[in-house]
DNA sequence: AAAACGGGGGC
DNA sequence: GCCCCAGTTTT
């Protein structure tokens, strides 16, 4: 797939997704009201967790402490608690307490805005890294989940065998202002039509661009 | 490159 | 029962 067609496809995709509106609206609606902190804390709760708990358990977890100093006052167990049932909580209290230290000692209770220093946290990968510049921030960055990692070597648009491969060929191949656009609007597609496997292709609206690679069984 | 972490919901 | 979910770390 050329770029212009990928351009093509981002537009297509923005129109039929202009509002979305799925579970996970709870999480993203309040996102720009949302710290850099927020953020941060926030998907590392999502990993390998519904939006919609994740986004319950973000709030409950709020109301104790939203940002690094109220953190570490509060008991891990409290955290563990407060996050409950989200996939890895009790692991994950523990990430949250350590990096809110170390983002109080190193960063002077800031959280970085850098793809590098965020990356020094521990339980912090490129995709949360990326999703902290691009919603917390407000700066470019290619936020590669699993489904823009699916969806772009679907569609033909880049051959990659990892996530940062595809973070990286990405960067060089879309110009800059579609950046913040793509995680939100391939996390919609993905989770209503271009699923994992069985995708809807009959009701895709991108269909005649896809190269549809790798895709056995297409209804 | 593959396993481990680890709980709930859908089918 | 088995598979999946806005991943990251360890082996």
């Amino acid at each position: 797939m050329s770029r212009e067609d990928f351009i093509k496809v981002l537009n297509i995709l923005k129109r039929e997704f202009p509002r979305w509106d799925a579970p996970v609206v709870s999480l993203m609606a309040k996102r720009d009201k949302r710290t850099p902190y927020q953020i941060l804390i926030s998907t590392i709760i999502s990993l390998r967790t519904k939006d919609q708990v994740t986004a319950e358990v973000s709030e409950r977890l709020f109301r104790l402490a939203d940002n690094p100093y109220d953190m570490l006052k509060i008991p891990e167990e409290k955290i563990a608690e407060a996050i409950y049932p989200a996939g890895f909580y009790r692991n994950k209290a523990k990430v949250i307490k350590e990096i809110s230290g170390k983002i109080v000692k190193d960063f002077g209770g800031k959280v970085p805005d850098s793809i590098d220093e965020l990356l020094k946290l521990k339980g912090v990968g490129r995709k949360t890294a990326n999703l902290v510049v691009a919603l917390g921030y407000g700066k470019p960055a290619i936020c590669v989940d699993t489904h823009v990692h699916r969806i772009s070597n679907r569609l033909g648009f880049v051959k990659t065998k990892t996530a940062e491969e595809t973070e990286m060929a990405l960067r060089k191949k879309v110009p800059r202002e579609y950046w913040n656009e793509i995680n939100d609007l391939f996390v919609a597609f993905g989770q209503t039509i271009c699923k994992p496997v069985s995708p809807k292709c009959s009701e895709c609206p991108v269909s005649s661009y896809c190269e549809k690679v790798g895709v056995k069984k297409h209804r």
